[in-house]
DNA sequence: CTGACTGATATGTGATCACAAAAAACAGGA
DNA sequence: TCCTGTTTTTTGTGATCACATATCAGTCAG
């Protein structure tokens, strides 16, 4: 009736793929569906239309929209089911603002704590990004770009700010991939990134940290300009 | 199938209670069993119990409680339903850093924006917690308590903000309410909140963030001795 | 008397059905 | 042609049932 247990399991734990249940299937695969964009702002997310893609029962579907809704991926309204969220230009300023805030804190914190390998490690995936980037191979740099990040912001051992992070980027996935939309982001997508390594590189955390949050405000003003131009028609 | 909606419904607004739905009721009555600690840490859910508790069905709860652990109320063991979590020290320190730099922001922003009705409002709430410390009134002074914040971090005018606190008040939740099992903590309880509102009537912004990190500071400590002595059996 | 195995119970998960409400399609009148 | 009232369809919500698995009690060999 009333046993504990031993304490574990994150919830939120994020970027964990399949468990075991259907309905974690369907939430992993929504979910990476979502911050990649596969979804127009605004649209309607149907539990019949979603099972019958995936080939699955409803159940698991409402589960995993219901979990979404949840977490702020989607959202909820009253008696239509859940849609993907459309932004307005202040609320992506807060998001913005938000992110700088958590992150930046995330960076500083990391940084210092960050040993010699993981700092490679880090130097590497930066030139990588630079590498992508000349390539115009923009997938590869979306996903190098996310290790590197979450390389940093795991060194700060907070979980529950790195679970914060997380729900800020479901938050921030559907406008994010309009990024390349702008040809002219590419030239100084990765400036942000070889100041932080410099940084890094003088163990100067705060310098991290300035670096970290000029990095997501010029993204954020490339996204911006592209969220005032489409302005959910 | 592809029709747009008028965004708006946020999902995860803190203080909603019931909707329409049924499994808002179930969520909004849950949630409050949780906050105010009505169950021990490490204790699980059970569905068929809580329906029957309540006396609705099953798939009213069930919902509730997956859209509960998906925001970290509650945590979601692998096949083993939910359960209240139960925090390590560790995590309770995790969770009052995070708590000191989101709602020390908060504060700061707030505290700029508030006009004058809204001040003295604010000193009068500190007043009547005063008033409900001295009459040895935990459930009021709880009650003004949660106004007084949430006056002071509404003004800040970041939704989002407002939104990642609410999230970790629920997480602190079912150990908060131990606050009051340390007689010596009524004596200091009050003394930020006095400080904050004089830093307010100083309109130095600055103040009121660093009286609001030490009054959730002394709170914590109290709660941490609490925590070790219990220690999770 | 202890430990492992087996059966019974309980519990979460998923499927199918039924209902209510909202949206859409349609028909009729101004 | 446009507005309006009605009907039909769609869609989310909740109930009930079926199944797989974990937990626990009971039993028997050592």
């Amino acid at each position: 009736m009333d046993d504990t247990l031993p304490m574990s399991a994150d919830s939120s734990t994020p970027t964990d793929a399949a468990s075991t249940t259907q309905q974690d299937i369907v939430y992993g695969r929504l979910r990476q569906w979502v911050t990649v964009g596969r979804f127009l702002p605004g649209q309607r997310l149907k539990i019949r239309d979603v099972a019958a893609e995936m080939g699955v029962g409803l159940m698991p579907v409402r589960a995993a929209l219901q979990r979404l809704a949840a977490e702020g991926a989607l959202i909820n309204v009253p008696n239509a089911g859940v849609a993907v969220p459309c932004m307005a230009v202040a609320e992506f300023d807060d998001l913005l603002q938000m992110r700088m805030l958590l992150e930046g804190e995330a960076a500083e914190r990391g940084a210092a704590r960050l040993d010699s390998l993981q700092r490679s490690a880090m130097q590497r995936l930066c030139q990588q990004m630079g590498d992508a980037l000349s390539r115009n191979d923009h997938a590869a740099y979306l996903a190098i770009n996310e290790d590197f990040h979450v390389l940093l912001y795991r060194a700060a051992g907070s979980p529950l700010l790195f679970g914060l992070i997380d729900a800020l980027w479901l938050k921030a996935g559907p406008v994010s991939n309009q990024l390349f939309d702008a040809p002219d982001a590419v030239a100084v997508l990765n400036d942000a990134h070889e100041d932080l390594i410099k940084a890094l590189a003088r163990s100067d955390s705060a310098g991290v940290r300035r670096a970290l949050e000029k990095d997501l405000f010029v993204a954020g003003q490339f996204l911006r300009r592209q969220l005032k131009g489409t302005g959910r028609g």
